[in-house]
DNA sequence: CTAGCATTGGA
DNA sequence: CCAATGCTA
């Protein structure tokens, strides 16, 4: 029958979806899905992540329905196992093209390059769409035709170069003519060593993620640069998740914005232009995992920086992932973490520097902590901003930048709303001390001491990296 | 509140 | 020469 085969992967939506349209506009389409739970699981992902994926392959399996697309389900271990998985159901079906929207972090390349050299040799056409970013990793290079390793220049090319083409919305596709092909029931979610979070605030789906951006941007857009940090506020969009694994595309989000906004990205409302930035960080990101490869090898962006001495502190690292500290602000924050699966942009970086700087832990352990906890957790993004946290990555976070976590406490919650939510026993500590209870008042709040003191382990930081420069 | 810290990429 | 999600004195 000649159908073609769509992949989904990490783009769980049939409305702006490039492989999926494109493969529509040439013929009947079965869609796939291909769970590798082993391998998700030895990149780091967590029981918050795997039940959000899992639900959403179960909204796209609903949302194709409805397009007459049967969706395909399989389980292989490993990421090697798919282009034989691919080939067996093109072969059961008489597919004669596979199409897929590209993913740029290492490993998820070189199985692309094998699921293309397989089925190629095999007599079918495989076709790898840019779907996730605007531009394809290496279309933005520097005037010495480097990638760039700096965000700001980076986002001014991305905006110079733009053309409202790359930012184009493709329809889903119209219902095609029923094909003589089911869709598989979906298998649960195996038991995992932790169970997912209560995932009600977390509905899987590309319309609950378009309720999301909705809500988002008729209600707080506009006070996103201004409350964006404040995590008592919530004033982000809270879509990660569904950028993460496609629920919403980029292009969803600009085209919003653009409807907001007269048109415009890169001009206008500052708090809609704040946010456009946070997007194009995403992007950037992705470039960057393409262009420096061993990042994707848990190697430091900033290759002199492997010679680190990060210190081997168990009982640090096991307080820093419990929030027990001794510093509210970082406590609320790993709480938030672990509790509900999600964290503040503004406490990553705190709880990232606290962990690298003042703990001087290898940043490598914090980023696999994250991923296992976050239902976001994204390779490119989450490394992107361990690495600037740790000042082993892009933009040349100066070393000697290490966040203040009381400073960052009453900058950023000013009343310990924060704080309070998640660190309880702090309660009965007046307001104005919650950022730094001192000694006689931690007894009764049975909240330990600061696990380190601020000016000591800054200075041990700082001299932890000036002794690589000999 | 301002200056000093003192790195780095990129136009 | 600017910019970088800052801190300390």
């Amino acid at each position: 029958m000649n159908a073609r085969l769509v992949w989904f992967r990490s783009d769980l939506r049939t409305h702006d979806n490039t492989a999926l349209s494109e493969a529509a506009a040439q013929g009947p389409v079965i869609a796939v899905f291909l769970r590798c739970l082993e391998q998700w699981q030895q990149h780091g992902h967590g029981a918050n992540k795997l039940d959000f994926w899992g639900r959403g392959v179960a909204a796209l399996r609903e949302d194709l329905a409805g397009l007459n697309i049967p969706l395909l389900h399989r389980d292989i271990d490993r990421f090697d196992a798919a282009p034989e998985a691919l080939l067996a159901i093109a072969r059961e079906h008489g597919a004669c093209a596979l199409h897929f929207n590209a993913e740029y972090p290492l490993d998820e390349q070189r199985r692309d390059a094998a699921v293309i050299s397989g089925l190629e040799s095999a007599g079918l056409t495989v076709h790898a769409h840019r779907d996730a970013v605007a531009f394809t990793p290496g279309e933005l290079l520097t005037g010495q035709g480097d990638y760039y390793s700096v965000f700001t220049p980076f986002a001014k090319a991305w905006h110079r170069q733009l053309d409202g083409n790359r930012l184009a919305l493709r329809n889903a596709p119209a219902p095609q003519p029923r094909l003589p092909v089911d869709s598989d029931p979906l298998p649960p979610l195996p038991r995992l060593d932790d169970s997912p979070i209560d995932g009600r605030h977390w509905p899987a789906g590309q319309s609950a993620a378009a309720d999301r951006l909705e809500r988002f941007l008729r209600y707080r857009g506009r006070h996103y640069r201004d409350q964006r940090d404040f995590p008592a506020v919530r004033g982000t969009s809270e879509l990660s998740p569904y950028l993460a694994l496609g629920m919403m595309s980029h292009r969803q989000c600009l085209q919003a914005v653009m409807g907001e906004n007269g048109g415009q990205l890169a001009d206008g409302d500052a708090g809609l232009t704040a946010w456009v930035s946070e997007l194009i960080w995403r992007e950037f990101y992705q470039h960057i995992v393409v262009g420096f490869p061993r990042v994707c090898q848990h190697r430091a962006f900033q290759q002199h920086t492997e010679a680190l001495a990060w210190r081997d502190d168990e009982a640090g690292f096991t307080a820093w992932c419990e929030g027990r500290t001794g510093y509210p602000l970082v406590d609320a924050a790993m709480r938030q973490l672990v509790q509900t699966g999600w964290m503040h942009n503004r406490l990553r970086m705190v709880t990232a520097m606290f962990l690298t700087k003042h703990l001087l832990i290898d940043w490598r352990r914090g980023e696999r902590f994250f991923l296992r906890h976050l239902i976001d957790g994204e390779f490119a993004a989450n490394n992107g901003g361990w690495q600037w946290a740790a000042s082993t990555g892009t933009d040349a976070a100066p070393y000697f930048r290490i966040f203040n976590p009381t400073t960052q406490s009453t900058r950023f919650d000013p009343q310990a709303d924060f704080i309070t939510e998640f660190v309880p026993e702090l309660s009965s500590v007046p307001v104005k001390k919650r950022h730094a209870p001192v000694s006689d008042l931690l007894d009764s709040a049975a909240y330990p001491p600061p696990i380190v003191d601020h000016r000591a382990a800054r200075a041990r930081a700082l001299d932890a990296f000036k002794a690589l420069k000999d």
